[in-house]
DNA sequence: GCTTTCGCTTTGCATTGCAAAGTACTTTGC
DNA sequence: GCAAAGTACTTTGCAATGCAAAGCGAAAGC
């Protein structure tokens, strides 16, 4: 069925395997407290629509939760990260790291040193389920 | 002005943002003597389309060299990457290590821990000037 | 001869990434 | 009090992709 089942290259959620919406997930990570719309805009430096785009698309793959409220007579969006899009942004983070390990040892190759000495850990990271 | 298209890189850089040209340029950097177009076929899990149009766009780039030949009177396309490919790559490779390492740091930013600890690092990759 | 296989390339189409334009207000200047 | 400017987004238009299906020419099998 799935065409890579067993390469790491398919772990790689489409979703947030673009550089933008990989910034606006980290960004939302960072910040429990949610962020505005302007807020995700200025720290990723997107324009407008761009970032509606993204944001739609997120939304859609339940990765984040949008919220509009008024404040102030004025409309807000105050975006959330979902548990589940934490959770998916990780396995996609480590998605990624694997691949980069593989990328880097086979670009690298010419003498392959011992793996265990300059080895890409992702420590950083809760390990999920 | 823009984000990140200062760099006369980026525009390349682009090219291997792609999950199966990732893997590609992987295969062809672990690949001295070059890779047929089975090769990478079987190697990438690719149908013949989808690697054709995806070696388009890596040579369009200039990051492989493409070269055509008759063998026992049948065609074989053999694939080298260029070491302008190979140069770029890693470069790309290492943005992708220091986005991944942002990433990380703020998806698991509950509680911060010395960074100096389990720090990413990519030293199986040689440094290019 | 005619089908099948091999080794690709081209085509068709749905999905995107992006900026420009649009919408629906509120606030400010005069 | 009315126009112009600002705020906070959304929608539109379009070129670029990713993908599989279909196509295509040559050779091999029957």
């Amino acid at each position: 069925m799935s065409k890579q089942a067993d390469t790491p290259y398919a772990e790689l959620e489409r979703v947030f395997h673009e550089p933008n919406r990989l910034a606006i997930m980290s960004s939302l990570c960072g910040a429990t407290e949610g962020m505005t719309f302007r807020d995700i805009k200025t720290a990723c430096d997107l324009t407008d629509g761009n970032l509606s785009r993204h944001l739609k698309a997120l939304d859609k793959a339940r990765a984040i939760r949008i919220k509009k409220a008024f404040v102030r007579s004025r409309p807000r969006t105050t975006v959330y990260v979902t548990a589940r899009g934490r959770k998916s942004f990780i396995r996609y983070l480590q998605a990624l790291e694997a691949v980069l390990q593989e990328a880097a040892r086979k670009a690298g190759a010419t003498s392959p040193r011992s793996s265990s000495e300059g080895r890409i850990g992702m420590s950083q990271l809760p390990s999920i389920g």
